[in-house]
DNA sequence: CTAATATATCCGTAAATCCGAATATACGAA
DNA sequence: TTCGTATATTCGGATTTACGGATATATTAG
């Protein structure tokens, strides 16, 4: 019944914490909230808030170990929602400056 | 110097009626405003308003014919962008419950 | 149990975004 | 020129969204 359309997509991508976010999910299998945090250097909250979002829209999955959480993209979005992170995730890195973070914990 | 980037470009398109706009554009060659006016059952002001945001973002090209703006897709957009856009423009018009306009002005 | 760590949520404030009536502008016709 | 049509812009108010410190929850260790 909650079902992820182009615009929820767009809106989800359309914000540089969040499309960041996404993209570091895409660059590597799974990753912590610790490593998202230094890695954009945004106060935890702040991460954890729109990662809770992306979790709304289904962007994304989570697995807790532990007190760790692992995030991931969700792999079982429709076709088109892939390709369209597909399409962004390295243009978004240019602009967003991604480095790929060192998993540090964990 | 006024680039498009991921996050302006999913900024552009998370929004029901500009998404709805770039769907029409690019289900025909080019479209004038009356006729997306009527199409979308909105106010003339809102519908510009939109447009001129669209064009700022040079997703949109506009042609003067007279009194009348001929509106379409700027096809020299970035490979990612296009790409971006075809990936949405069938879920968007499931979403959008958008029917064809029958090109009644111009 | 308590303490410590990792993450999530709450809440008040600030900023961005959207709306649409009113108004302005651009153009063609007379 | 003036009028009428098509489109664009302005502007104040309403709604949404983002922020981040403080606080709550969850889990493990001792």
């Amino acid at each position: 019944m909650n079902e992820l359309t182009a615009t929820k997509l767009c809106k989800c991508l359309g914000d540089d914490l969040r499309l960041s976010l996404v993209c570091l999910m895409d660059a590597q299998r799974e990753i912590c909230v610790c490593d998202l945090v230094d890695a954009l250097d945004a106060p935890q909250s702040t991460i954890s808030r729109h990662l809770a979002q992306l979790r709304q829209c289904e962007l994304v999955v989570a697995r807790r170990e532990g007190t760790w959480m692992h995030y991931s993209l969700n792999h079982e979005l429709p076709e088109w929602a892939l390709t369209v992170i597909e399409a962004l995730a390295e243009p978004a890195r240019a602009q967003l400056g991604l480095r790929a973070p060192a998993p540090a914990c964990c």
